[in-house]
DNA sequence: TGCATTGTGGGTAATAGTGGGATAAAGTAG
DNA sequence: CTACTTTATCCCACTATTACCCACAATGCA
């Protein structure tokens, strides 16, 4: 069974690029808690897969590639941004140097943040204000009479 | 299983054309971290196998190439250009004269960078502007609302 | 109240990335 | 076949980064 992940925590990330982990997440005992760190398609945030969420979830897209003819770029894009990270004994990942851009923050500012947020079979990391701003956007949108006329309400 | 590699590394290429691997590339301890650094079809990049993963490509182009009719030669191209290479103590291969070509780069240059690039069963050596170019466009893609159109983000 | 868990900071030993020298191997010219 | 030149292999060294600890305050829970 694949669990899913949720909910948003606020972390700080400190100077030395850690950033902790919601407990869920955590595979207690177990040793094999192997994770990736990566991107998401689409989105200015980075991605933290178990690590064979992440595999499938690469396998898949080599599939899509494969029968559409894509650009193999696109494997390259995903795989090459995915990096495999443990977290210490105290549930902290470091967020390695070349996806640091992303999150966009200045790890030598104590106040830096970021948000942690569970999304599905993924866990996701967001520039505090960025999440803001997409969160908001998202909150009004929900609200929006829009909604109902676009999306549908029967998913619920 | 075949492990699949994932992350980006920039390195130096440094005046004797050795470039260091990342430390997953390595097998610690073993003393059989044979490797063979050769050409990626289709690709301006140098692609690094382990041995039997090497062996299991060429074994699959070779269907291939049967099963297709086509040019033999591939066989020859991908063969003649894969050299086996042990990484030193220092977790450091170097690249043989005849592959130099390909990077593009000069090693003379202390600022000589390359970057290396975890692509599922291989590692990619890419001249950096190079590697820039064809992630950046698809970084890009990633972004551009024809990706899920395309491709779709079912994968995810 | 007492104990376990969590979020966070920081110290230190181990490892990784890189340069350079010395020796060995390979190639070349006479 | 030998002397010379070049290239590769093997070391050692130095620095920055990372992994692994330990610490401690805050929180949750029994």
């Amino acid at each position: 069974m694949q669990r899913n992940f949720s909910g948003n925590h606020e972390r700080t990330l400190d100077a030395k690029w850690r950033v902790s982990l919601p407990p869920e997440f955590r595979r207690k005992g177990d040793e094999e808690d192997q994770c990736v760190l990566g991107r998401v398609p689409g989105s200015p945030c980075l991605g933290l897969w178990r690590q064979e969420s992440f595999q499938a979830a690469y396998q898949r897209l080599q599939d899509k590639v494969r029968e559409s003819g894509a650009d193999q770029n696109l494997l390259r894009w995903f795989s090459g941004n995915g990096y495999e990270v443990k977290p210490d004994a105290q549930g902290r990942i470091l967020v390695p140097e070349l996806l640091r851009g992303i999150l966009d923050v200045d790890a030598e500012d104590p106040e830096a943040r970021v948000f942690v947020a569970g999304v599905g079979q993924r866990i996701e990391l967001w520039n505090a204000a960025l999440w803001a701003a997409h969160v908001g956007s998202a909150d009004a949108y929900m609200d929006a009479t829009s909604f109902d006329a676009e999306v549908g309400n029967e998913w619920l």
